[in-house]
DNA sequence: TATTAGTTAGTAAGTCTTACTAACTAATAC
DNA sequence: GTATTAGTTAGTAAGACTTACTAACTAATA
C-alpha cells in the first residue's frame, strides 16, 4: 500500500473525475460535485487540469432546471486524448491496430505468420505500426504505448516468452526484441490473458468482473478475470485447462504428444478432433469438415464429435464448479460451430454443476485480439486513465 | 475506490505504521520513518495515537549504533488491545474460541451438535461465550466482535445461511439469530473459506497470497484465497470441488443422493470410502477402519481406495491446471490418513499438470475452525488493524 | 577521567499541498 | 422581481513535509 500525502490525494480525485466524465455521456461540475461528494471548488479545480490536458472538453451549455439558475457546461471525454497499438501474435497470422481510448479500432492490418527467423517477424511488424501510424497522421506523442498477445507461456516480470509451442520460441526475450523497435512503453501477456481483458472491456462481458474466456482452437487455454483483474497464477499458468482430466479411466493411456499439451486439448481440440475422424475414416478432414458431418450425422463423425462434446462441457463444468464466475466467452475456431452443439454442452453442464452459469460465444470478429491487446495495456499502464 | 482527503491519508499511513511495528519483533520512530519514507515528524504523530489508543506500547530502550547518537525507544504490537470470539458450527460439534490479536487462542470449548431446534444451538453458543468472557475476565469493551464458520453456502450480503445439509438449514436467517444475543460485529462464511483465511493468517499458508484448502470429510469442499482476499465466486459457490466430474463414464451413471452432492463427493469423500466398501465386504466400516484395511492391502479396501484416491489426485490436478496455486493445503477427516495416500496422490498430480505445486495437510488441530472465524472476522471488519 | 567532535533520535515551528466552507457573481425560469 | 442553480474566489482546516533545534549517545583525544 502507497503511503498517503497531498499528491496521492489528488491523483485519487482525478482518476474518479475522469471516470465519472467517462461513464456518462456528458455530464456538467456541479452534477460531479453530487456524483462524488467533492466540493465545487475541488471538482472545479480538476476539471481546469483534465481540460488543460485534453482528457475532456467542453460541448456548450445543457439546459437549467425548471426551478431556474445558470445552466451547466457540459464536459465530454475525450478519446483522441491517446491512440495505443494492440499486435496479436498467433501461429498463422499476425494481427496489428491502432485504438483510440474507447477502444474504437481505428487501422488495422494483418499478414500471415511466416517461419522467419524470430526477428523478421518484429520488423514485419515495426513496419505495420508505422504504415497505420501514416494513415492516421499519428504524431509520436499522441501514441501512449502497445500491447502484444501470444500463444505461450509469458513471465510479465522478467518480459520472456517462456514457451509458445505454436511459434517455437522457449525463454524468448520478446520485450527486449520489442523494446528495440518501440520507444514507447509495451506489456506482453498470453493471448487468452488479453482476450478476457478485451471480453471485459468492450466484448460481451462488460460490466461484469469475474470472467473466463476459454479459447478452443488447435489448443485449449483459458484466461480468467477476477474482480476486475486479470488472474495470472504463481506460475504464469493459470488457466491451463487444456490440462484438465476428465476421463479418469482414459487418461490412463494418454501420453502428451509434445511438451505443454495436456490432456483435454488431445481429446477435445480442434486439431485432436480433426486427427482422430481422419484415422476413423482413412481421408484427412479438419475439424470444421468433422462438424458438418456431424451435422448430416455421420456415424464417425457422431462418435468423435460427442465425444469430444462430453468431455469439454465437463471441463467446463468443472471451471464452473471451482470459480463461480459471472459468464464463460467461448471463443477460437472451435467456438465457430458452438450453435451446433450448444444444447448438448449446456446439458451436461446444468447436470454436474451446483450453480447455473451463462456460457456464450464471443461476438468478437477478426479484431478481438487487437482490442484484447489494447486492453492489456491500459489495464497495465500507470494513468489517470484505466479501464 | 474511496475519494481522497486529509483524513483518509492519516487513516491509510496509520495502517501502514502500525503494519510496520507488527512486522517487527520490536522497532523505533526512527526506523519506522526509514522503512516508510514518511517523515520523522509524521511517524511521531500517529505514534502518538496508536500509543494512546493502546494499539502500542513503549518497551524501554534500544542500543544506540557504534557511530553514537541517542539510544531508540522500542515499540512493540499489544495484541491484548482487543479480542475476537471464533465460533465453528459442525454437523457433530461446535467449537467456540477468544483469541487475542496475534490469533493466539486464549480460551477455547468444545458441545456436541445436538439437533436441537435452530435457536437452541445459539442459546449455548451465548452461554459458551459468556464463560469464555468470565475466564479471562473480559470486558464487552474490549471484545471487538465475532467470527463464524458453518458448512454451508452463506449469503454474506443478506445474513442468511441459503442452504447447510449438515444443519438441516434453508434460507436460514443465522446473521438475525446471532445478532438478537451479541451486540457486537458478527460475520459469517462457510467452513472452508474461514479455513484457508486462518491458514493464511495463523496456518501452512502464512506468507504466500494464493492458497486453496481441501476439507476431505463426509463431504468434499475447498476454499480459495487469491492475491491475499477470499474468494466466493458470483453466488457464493467457489470451491465446489465436490461437484467436479474427473470420470466422464462412470459419472454418467452418477445420481446425487441429495442436493447439494456432487460426483467427486460421491466417490472421494469419507462417508462414500466407508459406505462402499461396507457395501463390498458385507460388514458396517468407516473410512478410517478403510485404510487400517488398506495397509493391510485388504483387496477390498485397496479397489476402493485406490479409485478413490485417482478421482480425488485428479480433482485436485484440475484445481493446480486452473488456478496455478502457490500451495494446496488439505483438511477434514480423510487428510489425517494422508500420509498413507500421498505418494500416489502427488505421482498423478505430476503427471497431469503443468506446473508442481505442493500440496500438503494441515498442521492445525482442533482449534482450527476457530482460528479461521477470528480470521474471517479479522478480514471484513473495518479497523486500522488488518490481516 | 574529563572534554570535545560527530552522529542519531525525537521534537518544535513554519511551510506546502489539497480539499473544504463561506460568500459571491453570473445566468436562468417562473 | 424573486428564487434557484452553476461556477468562481477568498479564506480555513488537515495532514505531511522541511528546516532547525534539543537531547542523548559514542569515539577520539588530552
Amino acid at each position: 500500500m502507497l503511503k498517503g500525502n497531498s499528491s496521492y490525494i489528488q491523483q485519487i480525485n482525478k482518476r474518479l473525475v475522469l471516470e465519472c466524465i467517462i461513464n456518462e455521456e456528458s455530464i456538467s461540475r456541479a452534477s460531479i460535485s453530487k456524483k462524488l461528494s467533492l466540493s465545487k471548488p475541488t471538482v472545479s479545480s480538476i476539471v481546469d487540469q483534465l481540460l488543460e490536458d485534453e482528457w475532456i472538453y467542453e460541448t456548450g451549455n445543457g439546459e437549467s432546471p425548471a426551478s431556474g439558475g445558470r445552466r451547466p457546461v457540459n464536459l465530454k471525454f475525450n478519446p483522441q486524448k491517446g491512440y495505443i497499438v494492440g499486435v496479436d501474435i498467433g501461429g498463422t497470422k499476425v494481427a496489428i491496430g491502432i485504438t483510440d481510448l474507447n477502444g474504437k479500432v481505428c487501422e488495422f492490418t494483418v499478414f500471415p505468420t511466416q517461419q522467419y527467423e524470430g526477428d523478421s517477424i518484429f520488423n514485419e511488424i515495426q513496419l505495420g505500426v508505422e504504415t497505420l501510424k501514416k494513415r492516421l497522421h499519428l504524431s509520436d506523442s499522441k501514441l501512449l504505448g502497445m500491447g502484444v498477445g501470444i500463444p505461450g507461456v509469458i513471465n510479465m516480470a522478467s518480459g520472456l516468452v517462456i514457451e509458445a509451442p505454436a511459434l517455437k520460441w522457449t525463454n524468448f526475450p520478446i520485450l527486449e526484441k520489442l523494446k528495440e523497435r518501440f520507444d514507447y512503453p509495451i506489456f506482453v501477456d498470453n493471448d487468452v490473458n488479453i482476450s478476457v481483458l478485451g471480453e471485459h472491456w468492450k466484448g460481451i462481458g462488460q460490466k461484469r468482473d469475474n470472467l473466463v474466456y476459454i479459447a478452443i482452437g488447435t489448443g485449449i487455454g483459458s484466461g480468467i478475470m477476477i474482480n476486475g483483474e486479470l488472474y495470472r497464477g504463481r506460475n504464469f499458468s493459470a488457466g491451463e485447462i487444456g490440462y484438465m482430466v476428465t476421463d479418469r479411466d482414459y487418461a490412463k493411456n494418454y501420453r502428451p504428444v509434445f511438451d505443454g499439451y495436456g490432456f483435454l486439448e488431445s481429446v477435445a481440440s480442434g486439431s485432436s478432433i480433426g486427427n482422430e475422424l481422419s484415422k476413423r475414416i482413412g481421408k484427412r478432414v479438419t475439424a470444421k469438415d468433422a462438424f458438418d458431418l456431424y451435422l448430416k450425422k455421420d456415424k464417425d463423425a457422431v462418435t468423435v464429435i460427442d465425444f469430444a462434446i462430453e468431455n469439454l462441457s465437463l471441463g467446463i463444468a468443472n471451471y464452473i464448479s471451482i470459480l463461480d464466475p459471472e459468464l464463460i466467452i467461448l471463443g477460437g475456431g472451435v467456438s465457430e460451430s458452438y450453435h451446433v452443439i450448444s444444447d448438448k454442452v449446456q446439458s451436461i453442464i446444468d447436470r454436474f454443476t451446483p450453480k447455473k452459469c451463462e456460457v456464450v460465444q464471443t461476438a468478437f470478429g477478426i479484431e478481438a485480439g487487437v482490442i484484447g491487446a489494447v486492453a492489456l495495456f491500459l489495464k497495465e499502464y500507470d494513468s489517470i486513465f484505466d479501464i
